[in-house]
DNA sequence: TTTTCATATTGACATTTATCTATTTGTGGG
DNA sequence: CCCACAAATAGATAAATGTCAATATGAAAA
């Protein structure tokens, strides 16, 4: 995963509102009008949370007839999961021979 | 940790630059004139970038002298990945029966 | 085919954000 | 005390973002 990739990700889940989406896709798929139900925010609004989240590879959309189900895409969270692991945080000093 | 909480480390890794910041200080505690070294931005945009990504608590700062020295917060980061753990990506359909 | 319903797109607007220049603050050395 | 230097803050501005009302699309039902 890029930085590029990364940054979508986290610029994607820097709303309150599309991180409650996750949370919600989290307990597994809904339809876009299960989502708007646990939210004050109106339906173009969700729809377009909705293309941000898929844009960025976090979310899936599956058409059915007249309404679309949204799932987590378990293969980005997991690749997204290990480009933060990358981040170490050594305890040891002095890394920085500034001056 | 708190969804704003949470939404707050989010958006200040939906950067490039940000990321990079981070990137740079995984590799240990860097100085902010070392940081401004890697980058083509002004003083006081990477001294902005800073100040988000300390108030999310991610990063750190120690004063020593005249220089300020960065590094990341283990615990946060820690926090952050647990946080993003909490989600599951059930593979089982069905989950909305929505009509 | 006409209607109805779920979702997406458009266009507008207010807010937030990333960036710069100019200035200020704070620290240490002469 | 004054100067030099590292970093932070202030103020301004262009670009991105979240939101809504209005409209379009697309699919099933009547």
């Amino acid at each position: 995963m890029s930085d590029m990739d990364a940054a979508l990700i986290c610029k994607a889940l820097g709303d309150a509102n599309r991180l409650k989406i996750v949370r919600l896709l989290s307990g597994g798929e809904k339809c876009a009008c299960k989502l708007l139900e646990a939210f004050d925010i109106s339906q173009p609004t969700l729809s377009h949370h909705m293309k941000t989240l898929c844009e960025c590879g976090l979310v899936c959309a599956r058409r059915e007839g007249k309404w679309t189900h949204y799932s987590l895409c378990g293969e980005t969270l997991a690749e997204f999961r290990a480009f933060l692991g990358g981040f170490d945080y050594p305890t040891q000093e002095g890394g920085c021979s500034c001056h």
